[in-house]
DNA sequence: CTGTAATCCTGCGAGC
DNA sequence: TGCTCGCAGGATTACA
């Protein structure tokens, strides 16, 4: 479910709720996630350690304890990661139960448990990782690269854009949305794209991913914010999820295809092949 | 290289 | 009302 903005949007409703609290009591679920949440040998005791900061990298979050080590959190496609008072009645699939010295509790809820909550003793190898694992931020982009990338690439744009390698943080929906407002289909392929249309859907990406941040994420079943609020960026989406309605620019019925295995929305008239 | 399908899971809406 | 089926925001792996 989260992409980008959704997870942006969890980290910064739990910064001012989480820098500076201490870790008093953990409990951690016996199911497991996608990810094994404590590895052999990372020698961390989350006890009695504080926050010293909580960053994002692509879909990733970084939690930075005061021992050097952190906790990296992905949300997968059902993943709920909040602070609620500790008061606050206990859901189903909470797997991760952190008391904060505040009397608040930070939770980890995720129905299909595609996502994971890994406890590192290097949060800066960790961040290495990332960074050395993905590709740039959105906001990141160098014009020419980008270009470079997807021109050398027999790969359709909507697999391209889902490559966390290529650009950091981008899934299903702000694929086809940033597709639809660069006018590029996504069965395209990225070599046939001309360099002034990369630079095109370069543009477009930012833009979907700025206005999807403003305007807090989407929710379209579970996402909900680091305060458990629900995103509103649902209700401005163009083409997704929004098969046979009519196109905003055109009119024509919006289409869906599958495309490197996921859904794919797309105006048959504004995004020609 | 690229694409497709399967896999990890639960929940929900569509259709019968 | 109740059942089955297919599909869902992700990521990785095996195989053609």
């Amino acid at each position: 479910m989260p992409e980008l903005p959704e997870v942006e949007t969890v980290v910064r409703d739990l910064r001012p709720l989480l820098v500076g609290r201490t870790v008093t009591a953990a409990t951690v679920g016996g199911l497991k996630l996608r990810k094994p949440w404590w590895k052999a040998g990372e020698k961390t005791h989350l006890i009695g350690q504080s926050v010293v900061a909580i960053h994002r990298r692509g879909k990733h979050m970084r939690v930075e304890l005061t021992g050097g080590g952190c906790l990296l959190v992905h949300l997968g496609m059902t993943g709920q990661f909040t602070v609620v008072p500790k008061a606050a009645p206990a859901a189903t699939h909470t797997h991760f139960v952190f008391d904060l010295n505040d009397g608040h509790q930070l939770r980890y809820r995720d129905a299909r448990r595609f996502g994971s909550v890994e406890l590192l003793a290097d949060g800066a190898a960790a961040a290495a990782v990332l960074n050395a694992t993905l590709g740039p931020e959105p906001e990141d982009i160098d014009a020419e690269p980008f270009r470079a990338t997807v021109r050398a690439s027999k790969r359709t744009l909507k697999a391209i854009l889902l490559d966390q390698t290529v650009v950091a943080g981008v899934g299903n929906i702000y694929a086809d949305e940033s597709l639809f407002r660069a006018k590029l289909h996504p069965e395209t392929r990225g070599e046939k794209v001309p360099a002034a249309a990369c630079d095109q859907l370069r543009i477009a990406i930012q833009d979907v991913i700025a206005k999807a941040i403003e305007g807090r994420g989407s929710t379209i079943r579970d996402y909900v914010g680091g305060s458990g609020l629900k995103g509103g960026y649902q209700h401005e989406f163009a083409v997704y999820g929004l098969t046979g309605e009519p196109c905003l620019r055109c009119a024509t019925p919006i289409n869906m295809v599958r495309v490197a295995g996921r859904s794919s929305h797309y105006c048959p008239t504004c995004q020609p092949k």
